[in-house]
DNA sequence: TCCAAAGTTTAGGTCGCCCTAAATTATGAT
DNA sequence: ATCATAATTTAGGGCGACCTAAACTTTGGA
């Protein structure tokens, strides 16, 4: 079994560079908050285990191997249906989850793993709308975009949200943006300025600065995507 | 917040001294599995701790601080609200329960122990039937003793079993005993020799080893204790 | 094409928790 | 009261994951 630390490891490579690129000592450096020394000596022990998680050539980051792959989505899958579990039967806010889950994913077994999925009915989603790993690895996918490329005028469902930013799911649940929302992009501003939207049934109209609405993703009712 | 080695190591104190006895180092190392060099290591580091969870004075072993009995108990109350939970809410079998408990309780948070506690309706007993300790570090009570000690012919109610290995679980709950069975006495061999009893509503006499027995714990229906 | 900044690696070290082997201290049976 | 045996402690290490400081590559803009 992985520790922790290696766990963690595979899961921000993952998470920088999905299952065929390259992360960069620093990137992990600064997503693990973890000098990057540190990180190139992980990443060297790593890339010479048997199985090895990680592929590794100096200056050039790590890519993970096929086994790595593998282990990281599990521990993502453990992390997502943790989220799910707590928001749906302990009642957590969707913004309490994230700290939770990060600690319980390293600590449930593949038993109750499989306990929590059936509990759940099997979901292939998050409470943010991030998709679930399958146990072979496979991932549930829908079309969606992000919001900074839908086009004006469009209306559209909001499919997800990041999840690791508590405090900006706090100002998007009081905004009443969740996934499942309905969003008409009304406007936007030149030069990455902010959007102008229509939240759910309400008329109101609600700026939302670049940064946040890069954050969200939406699935257009039936039209294609494109920059408007 | 202490490690997971430190919590161990507390807990382990506390159940083979309780809140007030001394703990032996060779003790200590039989039952956390690890050499009896390190435990004098590790207890001579918590001993000079602030503020130091346990006592320790060189050839007397080691006993509990008040702090440390206080996180103790609540390791302790962590590790017995998740073996409920398991049971209860995701379909573990008793025997199932103890090992993940013993790694989801150094995981979980306080909010998470609470909406646990909550949605278990603050209980008191887990499911082997021993005692929940408190948030406040007290433990519900109940008057009860070991089946060694009932009188022969006296029908009693089980109250708790040991927890900890799963084999002697499946065991019992293949003879249909647990807490709430009710059992009748009928006959002990001398010198340690096996019990003879009747279990629930079946009329089947079965034997029972001593040291089987010495792990069932039974409240009498009315009368008091003692050896029959 | 060159070179400063960014990124990366090496070297040397810390900390927590564990180990074995050897020395010491305590205990209780005679 | 003695002394073998059991329990405990000391000494000297190991391993995993982290650190800083300093040296070294690589890269992209002038």
């Amino acid at each position: 079994m992985p520790s922790e630390a290696v766990d963690d490891y595979l899961k921000a490579i993952y998470e920088i560079a999905g299952d065929e690129g390259r992360a960069s000592t620093a990137s992990l450096a600064r997503k693990l908050s973890v000098a990057p020394a540190s990180v190139t000596g992980m990443l060297q022990k790593l890339a010479q285990r048997k199985p090895a998680p990680v592929q590794y050539q100096k200056h050039r980051g790590a890519r993970l191997s096929e086994h790595g792959k593998l282990r990281a989505l599990e521990v993502i899958r453990h992390h997502r249906l943790i989220e799910l579990f707590l928001h749906r039967v302990l009642g957590y806010s969707w913004d309490e989850v994230h700290d939770e889950a990060e600690r319980l994913e390293h600590a449930i077994s593949e038993q109750l793993e499989d306990r929590i999925a059936e509990r759940l009915g099997n979901p292939e989603v998050d409470p943010h709308g991030h998709p679930i790993p399958r146990k072979d690895g496979s991932i549930p996918t829908r079309r969606d975009m992000s919001l900074l490329e839908a086009f004006v005028g469009s209306e559209t469902t909001v499919s997800r949200v990041s999840d690791s930013n508590p405090e900006m799911l706090r100002y998007l649940a009081g905004l009443g943006i969740s996934p499942g929302t309905k969003i008409k992009l009304t406007g936007r501003a030149p030069f990455d300025g902010p959007l102008t939207l229509e939240i759910g049934n309400s008329r109101k109209k609600q700026a939302l600065g670049p940064t946040v609405a890069g954050e969200i993703r939406v699935t257009p009712p039936l039209n294609g995507k494109g920059k408007g």
